[in-house]
DNA sequence: CTGAAAGCGCTAACAC
DNA sequence: GTGTTAGCGCTTTCAG
């Protein structure tokens, strides 16, 4: 346990060999002859070697390792499906690389210094930046370090810099289509539940659901939650509260629909007979709730793969495309009336 | 953004001192005049210096980085608040100290390779391990890299290395009580939704309710979960199946406890008419279900500090004492007769 | 209190 | 193909 590491001193001298050879074995490098590279790896087994990583770092100012940012708080965060979905596309993407992966935690002040200085050159390679909010504070520390960004999401005004990309889907055109939907199902009195008043998502779907509606569309039957099924929950008694007779109800989120639901159960409102329900995201629990959700499909876990991809592309020195998926209405009970 | 980042010399020569006083400055140490401070101070501001990490890495063999390693999937992870709260203790703990905080998922085989990576010397400090499971494979690489490790909850058999400690609660005492006290109230056919088989801590709870039981423990009532509601939920579908005269429920976690409340509000069971329930955490969900949750209390946030503050002490040359903190038995409506 | 200098372990450019 | 060597940027003796 006390004793030294081998270096690559030490597998150079039992390959009998060179450290230039043996690094270049350690990078397979293509001149390195077949006899010089099975000595070497024997003596990697032989020795236990590990390359060091800052070693390697400081000599080849490659860290070999992303960064994802969480700028929610945790509870937020870690009870969110999205998340997990997201996460699980970045870990498919990975791989298919030899980058190790990070976690930055940035929800609180304190969260955000240090995670801040993780965010450099000189630890992680580039950044994947889930949950975006409007005006994020962590975006002015992606573009300073000069770290290359994709960002799950909108950017925010003008993009923060020219080493930042985004992938996201068509949030606005969800709400509208959204928006749409109820109102062609005979909606006239339609609320929304909106997500964080700061994330960015959330209110490009308000916009969206506002632009649907029109004239009809009512700034005063509009409540924030985080996401959570709780907070839909809460959010929709305060709006029976308001106006008891709303037909429709748009959420930013399938939990928060699912705590509306449950919420309008518990005052005998009947969905779809009396209100019309659409949620966001498609998660399984929304297909499984009774009444079974519509809700606007986004391809989150693909979001995710496609984030590394984009990265990896720009840390291979091209320039990608930012890219936005298509989301999709999935009519179920919830907004049909019988 | 191409320009050259400031070295250390670059600050000793505007500063007007040599590069070891730099250094003395940035690792405050005592040995510096206040006027050499300052000009290094002042220099560090003109150009913008932020030390190399790699470089300091290097040279001190430290990384002021602790990991945290996650070795459940995704989504039951993610979904768990148990998680969001341990987390969030360790966060706090962290605050106190200028250590950088490094997620490493686990998860899959995929991800065990990666995170098997970042477990070195070189590049965390120390390892905080969430989660353990019975024979956990990622104890033997923790073992092997020869970092200080904190588990918290039950390392399993026979400590990995000498450098592991244990942070956790009375797992099997919870169960015990909350057994007794399901007997205590009348149940004499008692089920248990214990947690996915191979979590240390979900086992121990098991143990402890058949403690309690006695011969009255019968071990076809016994279902696993994966500690999420939806699971609970189906847990208690099998055993209503199986048994539909059962009169007690203790669950390991309080989300699989409401799935159960679910499920059986959906037979119309009565709880706590029919059926007692018990469940354990202690979060917030369960205060507020329809009965309120009798469970047990555990103080999560409290055992990610103090993992903490053990890493730490570690780091420090100390050897921490293992902690235990207990659990009681919080008791509501879903487990007393009325 | 401060400067000089010797590494930390590795990569990459350069000879051969 | 392979060995040699000059750094990468910092910490940490060791003198002074």
């Amino acid at each position: 346990m006390t004793e030294r590491r081998a270096t690559i001193e030490d597998v150079a001298r039992v390959a009998g060999v060179s450290r230039g050879t043996v690094s270049r074995v350690l990078n397979d490098s293509p001149r390195v002859s077949e006899a010089a590279r099975a000595a070497v790896q024997r003596a990697i087994g032989e020795t236990g070697y590990r390359a060091n990583p800052h070693a390697r770092s400081l000599a080849s100012g490659r860290n070999d390792t992303i960064g994802v940012l969480l700028t929610r708080p945790h509870p937020e965060l870690f009870e969110d499906p999205t998340f997990s979905l997201l996460l699980q596309g970045i870990s498919d993407g990975l791989a298919a690389t030899d980058l190790g992966l990070v976690l930055l935690l940035a929800g609180t002040d304190d969260e955000q210094r240090r995670a801040a200085r993780f965010i450099d050159p000189r630890h992680v390679d580039g950044v994947i930046h889930i949950s975006p909010l409007i005006d994020d504070p962590m975006m002015p520390v992606c573009a300073a370090s000069g770290v290359p960004v994709v960002v799950c999401g909108d950017a925010g005004n003008g993009r923060a810099s020219s080493r930042t990309w985004t992938v996201g889907t068509t949030d606005r055109l969800g709400g509208y289509e959204a928006g749409c939907h109820l109102r062609e199902q005979g909606a006239t009195r339609v609320a929304v539940i909106a997500g964080p008043e700061r994330a960015a998502g959330s209110r490009d779907r308000l916009l969206g659901v506002r632009d649907a509606l029109g004239g009809a569309f009512d700034p005063d039957l509009v409540e924030h939650g985080d996401y959570g099924r709780e907070s839909g929950f809460r959010a929709m008694g305060r709006l029976l509260d308001r106006c008891p007779d709303l037909d429709g109800v748009f959420c930013a989120s399938d939990r928060m629909a699912l705590g509306a639901l449950e919420r309008m159960r518990l005052a005998h409102i009947d969905v779809p007979g009396d209100v019309l329900v659409v949620g966001f995201d498609d998660h399984e629990i929304g297909a499984a709730a009774t009444p079974a959700l519509t809700t606007v499909h986004q391809p989150i876990r693909r979001i995710g793969t496609t984030a590394v991809q984009m990265l990896t592309a720009a840390l291979g020195g091209e320039n990608p495309t930012d890219q936005v998926f298509p989301t999709h209405l999935v009519v179920r009970d919830s907004s049909v009336r019988r």
